[in-house]
DNA sequence: CGTTAACTTGATAGCATTCAACTAGCGTGG
DNA sequence: CCACGCTAGTTGAATGCTATCAAGTTAACG
């Protein structure tokens, strides 16, 4: 068992943790809530490139680099935890387990990304609607927070659009035909999901990507 | 100075080098030419999420993971050489300095996916070919393989615009309008940059993302 | 009740796709 | 030698998805 010294901290809906341009010099863990990940461009509007979610590192991947590329925020309420980088590398030389758990964090976190571009990339509307819905669920589900099929999402449509990479106006009409279709059901803040297959199918999702099986090294160490 | 035994292969255009779902067991390290890394979706159709050239290491997120999810392929000649997943994880235990490279070299992999999100997600065809040229150049100058302005990228319409997530007549007519309005010359393979700072405002390029600086950890542990 | 944020719906415009045809270069085999 | 097929690039026309602009609804809140 292992004791780490953090500072915790509360932040409100849409409250800045980090910006960007920010010396780095923790990382965040996030105990509850959401809070996503955004860049922001040269007009002032925002990409949001990723959610991140109870149990996550939401800017593991700025251990390395001294300056933030990226903004981090949160989408709800939220209670988060600092790790200082320093007790981070600390650790990740003292125990061979810990430095492999957090590169095979930083690996997932990376796959989601790609996995994202073919999302944006080779998908409509439809599709990376249904996308994000359904890795939000398997995330949730993991945790142990879906239940009859449905989750807390407690996400505006205006932050997901921008998330999805459309309009507000377009999610909308994307959301209310899904709905019509009797593939989901929305009350916000809560999504259900009506047809698990049928939303696949139209997602074209295959969680291969979100490892859900764990990492490779640490299995094969521990399996003898 | 460390001497790590690899084996190394040739390879031609468009020739595979992993495949998808492929039991994992190398990192696959680039000596020279250009690969590129994709998905295969369930049309059939691809989506390239990245290119790798000289230098680079290809699959690198795929040493905490058994299965490949996406493919590796050639696109020109390529000389690669197998580094085992084995003798990586023995290196980084054993060479602090390594581990941290290997790190900054996947958080950087990471970086490049996540602009790509802002790329396909918040720029139209026009901003996304200019900001996939500016990086290759940006990539390629690094390596003092940028001559009068110029460099090799022996990669068809087709594939830069599987790339690009768009169709390959658009991107023809998108080069086109580039060309035309004096921003970069085209006389493949090889491709020019007429007006660096010009196509930079066409495609909001800014290079932070690539870190061109190199990562903290190695200029702190060093400065002293 | 007025105000605000979020959601919903309609109409129009524009960018990218799709389908199709045509050109150029290049290697191969009759 | 030339015909042929193949790959890559180019151009045109029509369709369609998504953005944009605009207006209206609903719910929460002081």
């Amino acid at each position: 068992m292992l004791a780490v010294r953090t500072t915790s901290k509360e932040y409100v809906n849409h409250q800045e943790i980090f910006r960007e341009g920010d010396d780095l010099s923790a990382c965040c863990f996030i105990e509850r809530g959401i809070v996503s990940r955004y860049k922001t461009l040269r007009d002032g509007s925002t990409q949001i490139l990723a959610f991140y979610i109870a149990g996550d590192l939401a800017n593991l991947s700025s251990t390395m680099v001294a300056i933030a590329d990226h903004g981090i925020r949160a989408q709800s309420d939220v209670t988060a935890h600092f790790v200082p980088h320093q007790v981070i590398m600390e650790l990740c030389a003292e125990h061979v387990v810990i430095g492999q758990a957090m590169g095979f964090d930083a690996m997932v976190d990376g796959a989601m990304a790609w996995e994202w571009i073919v999302n944006i990339g080779r998908r409509d509307s439809r599709s990376r609607t249904a996308h994000l819905l359904l890795e939000m669920a398997t995330r949730y589900k993991v945790l142990g927070m879906v239940r009859d099929d449905a989750f807390i999402l407690p996400i505006s449509q205006v932050d997901l659009s921008d998330a999805l990479g459309i309009t507000p106006v377009h999610l909308n009409r994307t959301l209310r035909r899904l709905r019509r279709d009797g593939l989901i059901d929305i009350a916000f803040p809560q999504i259900r999901i009506d047809d698990w297959e049928g939303l696949a199918e139209v997602a074209g999702f295959e969680p291969v990507y979100l490892h859900l099986e764990g990492p490779r090294q640490f299995l094969a160490t521990h399996a003898a």
